[in-house]
DNA sequence: AAAAAAC
């Protein structure tokens, strides 16, 4: 009954309610519009979610199973894209334009095959679902609590449900996606012309792909003016003025903003740093440029890792590496590549000659930060390739030439798919977090891009454990590998301290707070995205500060949030496993398992976050009584010995062995998180110098400065970034439903 | 099982 109230209300793109009153109201809206239809009354809405009802129904008719990246590997047919059939019906089509009166009943009709056709799933996926989509928008957030709390009240039939609808849109095939697209729109109501919009953006890029490509496109009032010229003069600005919710270009525009934020927020060299004798890259033959380099960010001896690698990569071999993350990795594939690459000429536009893929954004960041330097004392251009960002930065500098992309496989994918980005040349192509990727709905992205590498380069493939999937992709394209592995998995490192304590689900909470109020950075793990949000809600509300770190964060969210923990302006992270693989923060003293992991592998991820490189740490995993058995298997499986304790919340002489301290319970105003979060002001204005995720070469002013100029739209909405009352984290609602309606009953625009 | 990865 919820279920369907509340897929009602999504549907109907009204905006979920959450008192009683207001659900109670647009239940009555609902039957009201009914009985309206019922009358042959007309009413979009009713038409809406008339549609709704026949989709709901097709899908759940239809069946079959398949797994969430194949959604997108249905995707790249480019010929759904590209030979877009329906260009003309979209010009011709009329429904957007009815829209405002919604007339033709007949052309739906008409319009056969509609039903059968539609489906294409990704994109579907998320838009029919409502929360993904607008997932880190204005709206989601709630959204998502909001439908996770029925999920889990129906004891998860949503979630099969939810599955069923995918799989049903997989089966139809991918032919008419932007049909679907406008559909769904249509469906809920939503008018922001989204969906529409992007649709016109693929086709008209394809076609310009040859002569135009690459030029600077311009955003904000040119889009009006595109749909002035489409659609025969009529004007959405209305329809879009109703909706607040941040736009996905406001997200990714905020997200680039982030990336200046960070990149103004970069570390020094020391630029009086020498090369010494006893330098161990030198020993290890790498050209003097990176070894001088490596020298000013104060780094002269190599890990074990990479003095294992080095000289196998150097020759030019295939390598295996198998090492935690923090082993120096990044360095271990990132000097030999450098090294083969320096005194090379410049990459052909669009065709890098090095690729690095990493699982996540995040990663690939932070990749992008340890090789900046280097990269640039070599000269060689480099970019950062990955979802949530702008699409135009990326397009513009492959165009220009990229010689090294580090890059995450869905947006390489895109980007290979626009012809943007062509593999052919690629010489070192590095996989990060191998086996991260090489999970399921993972690998075959990984797959399809590294079939686009010429055979015959070299590939670098590194991975904390060869299980399965690594083993298959590893076998698959690497030829004749030497195995490097280095020992020092998290069980083995004697740094490290490891704690179970075993509580009482009514103590969860103040041990978290109790063990999390502690100097030095922490970061706790939770098992979703929701559960990182509440613990970090709690913990807040405790007197900890806490932020949370998921993938349900806008990009420009992530960005901030891991910017702030590394700073040290926030000493708690609160986190999915977004942030067990691969996030490099240093002297992170303490992991805390607010949710034990899925498995020993988990664990050894999450745990490999601290002590690293020497230093000390400790984990903590609280345990549920019903989870004692799993966590003993579990820490047995990842070679940690240690034996849960029995903790309650006054057993504080336990608690402060692991490092925390009561709380004083005066909870952390939001205001300080905003504070923290809020995006600081640039202090560069256009032409700024080089990214950090997009270096432009030594001799450019910097495309930022010549975009600016050239895209009016841009700056406005980033100067309202800038000031904080849009797009920024502080806008969105971060406390839990209840919460947030409680403090802020009118964040929610109307309508 | 969750999370991640494109728009």
């Amino acid at each position: 009954m919820a279920k369907t109230g509340n897929r009602a209300v999504g549907t109907s793109g009204k905006k979920p309610r959450h008192t009683p009153a207001q659900k109670r109201a647009a239940r009555e809206a609902r039957e009201k519009q009914a009985r309206a239809q019922l009358k042959g009354k007309r009413q979009r809405p009713t038409g809406a979610s008339r549609y709704a009802e026949e989709d709901r129904g097709a899908r759940s008719t239809e069946g079959g199973g398949y797994p969430r990246r194949d959604d997108r590997g249905g995707y790249p047919k480019r010929d759904d894209r590209g030979g877009y059939p329906k260009r003309d019906d979209r010009g011709g089509y009329p429904r957007r334009d009815d829209r405002g009166g919604y007339p033709k009943r007949d052309d739906r009709g008409g319009y056969p095959k509609r039903d059968d056709r539609g489906g294409y799933p990704k994109r579907d996926d998320r838009g029919g679902y409502p929360k993904r989509d607008e997932r880190g928008g204005y709206q989601a957030r709630d959204d998502r609590g909001h439908a996770r709390r029925r999920w889990a009240d129906e004891d998860r039939s949503g979630w099969r449900e939810e599955r069923r609808e995918r799989e049903a849109r997989v089966e139809r095939g991918g032919r008419t996606e932007h049909v679907w697209r406008a559909r769904r729109d249509e469906r809920e109501g939503r008018q922001d012309r989204r969906g529409f919009h992007e649709g016109r953006g693929w086709e008209e890029r394809r076609h310009r792909d040859d002569d135009r490509f690459g030029e600077p496109e311009r955003r904000g009032p040119r889009r009006d003016d595109r749909f002035e010229d489409r659609r025969g003069g009529r004007r959405f600005e209305d329809r879009r003025d109703d909706s607040a919710e941040a736009s996905p270009e406001d997200e990714r525009e905020a997200a680039e903003a982030a990336y200046q934020e960070h990149l103004a927020s970069g570390a020094q060299e020391d630029a009086t740093a020498t090369v010494t004798e006893d330098n161990g890259f030198a020993g290890l033959g790498l050209h003097e440029d990176l070894v001088a380099a490596l020298a000013r960010t104060g780094i002269s001896q190599p890990f074990p890792i990479q003095a294992a690698t080095i000289p196998d990569a150097l020759a030019g071999r295939d390598l295996l590496g198998r090492g935690q993350t923090g082993s120096g990795k990044t360095m271990a594939f990132g000097l030999p590549m450098l090294h083969r690459l320096a005194g090379r000429p410049r990459a052909v536009p669009h065709r890098p000659r090095a690729l690095i893929l990493t699982p996540t954004r995040e990663l690939a960041m932070q990749i992008v930060d340890a090789l900046a330097p280097l990269m640039r004392a070599v000269d060689k251009r480099f970019l950062l390739v990955a979802g949530g960002m702008s699409y135009t930065p990326q397009l513009s500098a492959l165009e220009r030439g990229v010689d090294v992309l580090v890059a995450t496989p869905g947006r390489l994918i895109d980007l290979i798919e626009r012809s943007a980005a062509d593999l052919s040349e690629v010489e070192v192509a590095v996989l990060d977090e191998a086996d991260h990727m090489a999970e399921m709905g993972f690998v075959e992205a990984i797959k399809e891009i590294l079939d686009k590498t010429p055979t015959d380069g070299q590939r670098l493939l590194f991975s904390a454990t060869l299980d399965h999937g690594v083993d298959q992709v590893a076998r698959a394209y690497l030829t004749d590998p030497v195995t490097h592995s280095t020992n020092d998995v998290a069980a083995s490192v004697d740094t490290m301290e490891h704690h179970v304590f075993l509580v009482h689900p009514h103590h969860k909470k103040p041990i978290t707070a109790a063990i999390a109020n502690r100097t030095g950075r922490t970061i706790v793990f939770c098992r979703t995205k929701l559960g990182a949000d509440r613990v970090a809600l709690q913990l807040r509300e405790s007197g900890v500060f806490a932020a949370a770190l998921h993938g349900g964060l806008n990009q420009a969210q992530r960005t901030r949030v891991l910017d702030a923990f590394k700073k040290g302006t926030l000493p708690v992270l609160v986190a999915t496993d977004v942030a067990a693989r691969g996030i490099h923060v240093d002297s992170v003293s303490l992991v805390l398992q607010v949710d034990p992991p899925a498995d020993h592998k988990d664990y050894l991820h999450r745990a490999g976050r601290t002590a690293r490189a020497g230093d000390e740490g400790v984990v903590v995993t609280l345990a549920l009584p019903h989870q004692k058995k799993q966590v003993a298997r579990l820490l047995d499986a990842a070679g940690v010995q240690t034996d849960a304790l029995t903790v309650a919340p006054e057993d504080v002489a336990i608690i402060e062995t692991a490092g925390g301290s009561v709380p004083d319970g005066e909870p952390i105003p939001q205001s300080r998180l905003d504070e923290v979060l809020r995006p600081r002001r640039p202090q560069r204005q256009g032409g700024g110098g080089r990214g950090r995720y997009g270096d432009r070469g030594p001799s450019r002013g910097g495309y930022r400065g010549g975009r600016d100029g050239d895209r009016g739209g841009y700056r406005g909405s980033r100067d309202r970034d800038r000031e904080g009352d849009r797009g920024g984290y502080s806008r969105r609602p971060r406390r839990d439903p209840d919460a947030a309606r409680d403090s802020r009953p009118d964040w929610r625009p109307r309508g």
